[in-house]
DNA sequence: CGGCAAATTGACACATCTCAAAGCCTGTGG
DNA sequence: CCACAGGCTTTGAGATGTGTCAATTTGCCG
């Protein structure tokens, strides 16, 4: 029903909320939707009148691509308090649908609420174009990632990040966290086979460095995989600031 | 002198600007800086009192690898009209540089008539966030790139981009535009060894699909190169539409 | 003309892909 | 409780893509 408190963690991480900026978040009027694992929570191409936020589970942004409709990459991945689509708010579509990944949870906000915070609400909306601004500095990680780790360091630091940004809203902790990914699908994360991706995760794992069974990953050694993966969280920009 | 009309073509190529919004566009003061090839415009980390719209040349974001200073990955390039660092306004800081590809000129904008245009132009603020997403949808088709792509359609999708960017603003036509970059740096861009940037540029030569002399570089098969590339411009979000 | 940086080429090593097959887990029906 | 089916994971072997190193050529500029 109210607007959910991760989404309200994750602004707090980074500024300071007025009471205004507060009740105004918390008065927003939302649709709870649960998803099943696979189904697409944002069409491709439609324009919406309303964008989504994760409440629980994973989603990703999928991309399909042209003339290969078996193939798709996916480009992101989405964790409670993200703010899915805010991109479909500013722009004249989405040229990727989201998908569950695993069972999912989210809250849409319809965009005339969205309007009303630009019109009105100037601070909160620099918090929200903040939020978009943060997933663009991911996918340039992902950029950095695909042109300079291998195989198995490449997949560290996606457990890396993936971690960081759960433990940051309160949704893991102690180096555990679910991850309800198939190797195939992680394979059209990293732009690797699946065969390949199988083989980083037996390296991962015959180093000591994680379990992982079934949804269940364990990072053993943060310190070897984060140094393996050359993890640097400054990127997701978790400083406290005005804004 | 008054900001650069590339940016207001840009502006206007997606929106309707009112009288409003382009007369507080041009009365803008702006800071006009040239800089010589590999300098750097924004320096990392650095927590800027502005930022800067690209007037002339090609500038490039730079990120180093922690741990080998010698390597780098461009996660992204900028042609006239482009307001690149828009994000140092709303984040904490820049993870990445921002360096000159050949020889540059930028007009900077300082950061408080960007919060006067916040706290007083809703429509454009939402103007100045979409070119932001603008750039985000860009990272995200260059992460399908390189996930989707071998070298030279990979290369290939690159100059098609640069080209459909420039043409939008009118700053190239005719299938030719002016592209400064080593193949070091085309290495540095497309996650390759700069060997493999030269056998795909051969390759793209030999098939007749391009011809490349010093930094001029005339598409001589726009069909041909688009569908290697499998090139499809609707990610740059060039739909006249309110928003 | 000489010097330097960039572009180009060749040979070989390593990374990753594809195809094929085997093993494992889980849900279902007998 | 067992047998089976189906999807996912794991493994192996050979083909293709890409990186590294070394050397040569080209083009620009003093």
């Amino acid at each position: 029903m109210a607007i959910t408190d991760y989404f309200i963690r994750y602004l707090q991480r980074r500024d300071t909320l007025s009471a205004e900026d507060l009740s105004r978040l918390r008065a927003l009027r939302t649709e709870n939707e649960t998803f099943a694992p696979g189904e697409v929570i944002v069409p491709v191409d439609r324009i919406a009148q309303r964008s989504c936020m994760m409440l629980r589970g994973l989603s990703a942004r999928s991309h399909q691509l042209v003339g290969r409709p078996e193939e798709r990459v996916i480009t992101a991945l989405h964790v409670p308090g993200d703010f899915v689509d805010l991109h479909g708010f500013v722009l004249a579509g989405l040229e990727h649908s989201v998908v569950a990944v695993g069972p999912v949870e989210v809250e849409f906000v319809s965009h005339d609420q969205l309007i009303d915070i630009t019109e009105n609400f100037p601070h909160l909306t620099r918090l929200l174009w903040m939020a978009t601004l943060i997933d663009a500095a991911v996918h340039r990680q992902w950029l950095v990632a695909a042109a300079s780790l291998r195989s198995s360091a490449h997949l560290a630091h996606l457990l890396c990040e993936i971690y960081t940004r759960l433990n940051a809203v309160g949704a893991a902790g102690d180096h555990r966290f679910s991850l309800p990914l198939l190797q195939r699908e992680l394979a059209d994360i990293l732009g690797y086979s699946p065969i390949h991706v199988n083989r980083a995760v037996r390296d991962l794992r015959d180093r000591g460095m994680i379990t992982w069974s079934g949804a269940d990953v364990k990072i053993l050694d943060w310190t070897g995989l984060s140094g393996l993966a050359r993890f640097d969280a400054t990127y997701l920009d978790m400083e406290q600031m005005s804004r």
